[in-house]
DNA sequence: GTAGGGTTAG
């Protein structure tokens, strides 16, 4: 059957569609379709294309799912959409399977793979990274292109293996700006900056840097201990490279400065910073007075940003925590309660495992799981096998809200060691531990930053139980090996 | 203005 032939409105629309999807609001994506269909474009490939990719944009998988259903002709688009949809959401292995195989039965070509490739990266899916590999091996051959490869390498890093990444990076024959700054940036967020600081060296040989290779640079110095060494490639960016530094490259910089206790010197950076600084300039050296206890700093900083971004409560969190650190309670309350009085709420924090290609969620405190008994079972047993080995809980952030004497004091100190074990990275932990073979490693992916406590205890477990536990949160990786982590405790 | 694609801090 031939499609109809678009009119003039049809091409506004997916603009108007594309412009949604860009935005990823998941109002504004529902309310489109609600006109698409209004005006009579149900079924119509390129339009429903460009309404699907808006939902998946914005997380909503099952209804790219049903606009896919209507299609009347699917094109190679629609099938990459819908594919990259239900990488990037569906947790469920069998509803993965029945998509993929009809959609590489489709046919497809380079972006299609890029696009799969990168959802699996976001998703953190290494079996269906893996499996697409082979699928492209297979279909073009060793040689798969400078785009596919750059995929590939970004791809091994986000899901963990970043000695597979390296590994394809060395293979590919052709290597651009783009590629070389996926592998640079990949060994950064693994805590490899040695390695990244070497490789610059033979990158310079091959293909001029630009802005992007120097935030790998950055990052990869300041998760490294590395200050002196970023500190000249900041200097060096423009003068020697010809890149224009950008407001990310003095975030970076604040951060590289702020982290390694420098503050003072990061504080002049920010103040004599030739664009104005903005909230992550300023979140950086909040975090590095947090983590250095210079309250002082903090609450200056916490002031103008405030001013900045009123509703963000990561901010609110950090002070009140600082507080508490230097046994200002009521100060800690007080900040505590503008929140809850304001209705701001804290982003849930989420941790997930991929157990033989199915995805398990946990929050905090999480009882939904089939098999919930069994793991806080599991979870007692580990608490106990941590203790005899070392671990002490901290409890140093929320031990003294709302405690007027000793025994509450206690009370509140069992209460708040039950909410510590309980923390999502520890239940994904504890049902990995119980639900694979005794020895292979196991990879946690959590959204928000992983928490001091889980940090500690999760060393602690790779060597009682002999796993490599890697961990990706928010910012970057954390590789756990026989007690100790790839970021030695410098994060 | 015409559907899908690789690298970017905290």
């Amino acid at each position: 059957m031939r499609q109809r032939a678009l009119p003039v409105d049809g091409v506004a629309l997916i603009c108007a569609l594309g412009a949604c999807a860009r935005l990823g609001d998941t109002n504004l994506v529902p309310q489109m379709h609600v006109g698409v269909v209004k005006l009579g474009f149900s079924g119509h490939t390129k339009v429903c294309n460009a309404v699907m990719d808006g939902y998946v944009k914005c997380g909503l998988v099952g209804e790219a799912r049903r606009v896919f259903e209507e299609i009347e002709e699917p094109s190679v688009v629609s099938w990459t959409v819908v594919l990259e949809g239900v990488v990037k959401w569906e947790g469920n292995q069998k509803e993965k399977d029945t998509v993929f195989d009809c959609g590489f039965g489709f046919g497809l070509n380079n972006v299609t793979l890029c696009s799969v490739l990168s959802a699996c990266s976001q998703s953190g899916d290494l079996s269906v990274g893996r499996w697409v590999h082979c699928y492209a091996v297979k279909a073009v051959g060793w040689d798969l292109g400078v785009m596919v490869g750059t995929s590939l390498v970004d791809m091994y890093a986000k899901c963990g293996r970043i000695m597979t990444a390296l590994m394809v990076f060395r293979h590919m024959p052709r290597r651009n700006v783009v590629a070389w700054n996926a592998m640079l940036s990949g060994l950064a967020m693994h805590g490899m900056g040695k390695l990244v600081v070497d490789m610059f060296g033979c990158m310079v040989e091959e293909v001029k840097p630009d802005a992007v290779t120097f935030m790998a640079l950055l990052s990869a110095c300041s998760h490294s201990g590395l200050v002196e060494q970023g500190w000249q490639y900041f200097h060096d960016l423009q003068s020697v490279y010809g890149v224009r530094p950008e407001i990310e490259h003095y975030a970076c910089t604040v951060d590289l400065l702020g982290r390694a206790g420098r503050l003072e010197e990061a504080e002049v950076l920010v103040r004599k910073m030739p664009i104005p600084p903005n909230e992550v300039v300023l979140g950086s050296l909040l975090g590095a007075s947090y983590a250095h206890g210079k309250l002082r700093l903090g609450e200056k900083i916490m002031r103008e940003l405030i001013q900045m971004d009123p509703l963000n409560t990561e901010y609110h969190i950090l002070l009140s925590n600082m507080y508490a650190l230097c046994g200002k309670v009521d100060q800690a309350n007080s900040l505590r309660k503008v929140l809850k009085n304001r209705g701001i709420r804290k982003v849930p924090g989420m941790s997930s495992i991929y157990v033989d290609g199915q995805l398990h969620k946990f929050i905090a405190g999480d009882k939904s799981h089939p098999r919930t008994a069994d793991i806080y079972m599991k979870l007692d047993d580990i608490i106990c096998k941590l203790r005899l080995a070392g671990y002490v809980p901290n409890t140093n952030c929320q031990v003294l809200f709302g405690c007027s004497n000793g025994d509450d004091c206690m009370e509140a100190l069992e209460e708040a060691e039950q909410v510590l074990f309980t923390h999502s990275e520890k239940l994904a932990l504890c049902f990995g531990l119980m639900s694979t073979t005794p020895g292979s490693s196991l990879c946690i992916f959590k959204n928000l930053r992983i928490c001091q406590d889980c940090h500690s205890a999760i060393k602690i477990a790779s060597g009682i139980y002999k796993r490599e536990i890697v961990v990706r949160d928010r910012y970057r990786f954390h590789s756990f090996k026989h007690g100790s982590c790839s970021c030695s405790d410098y994060w």
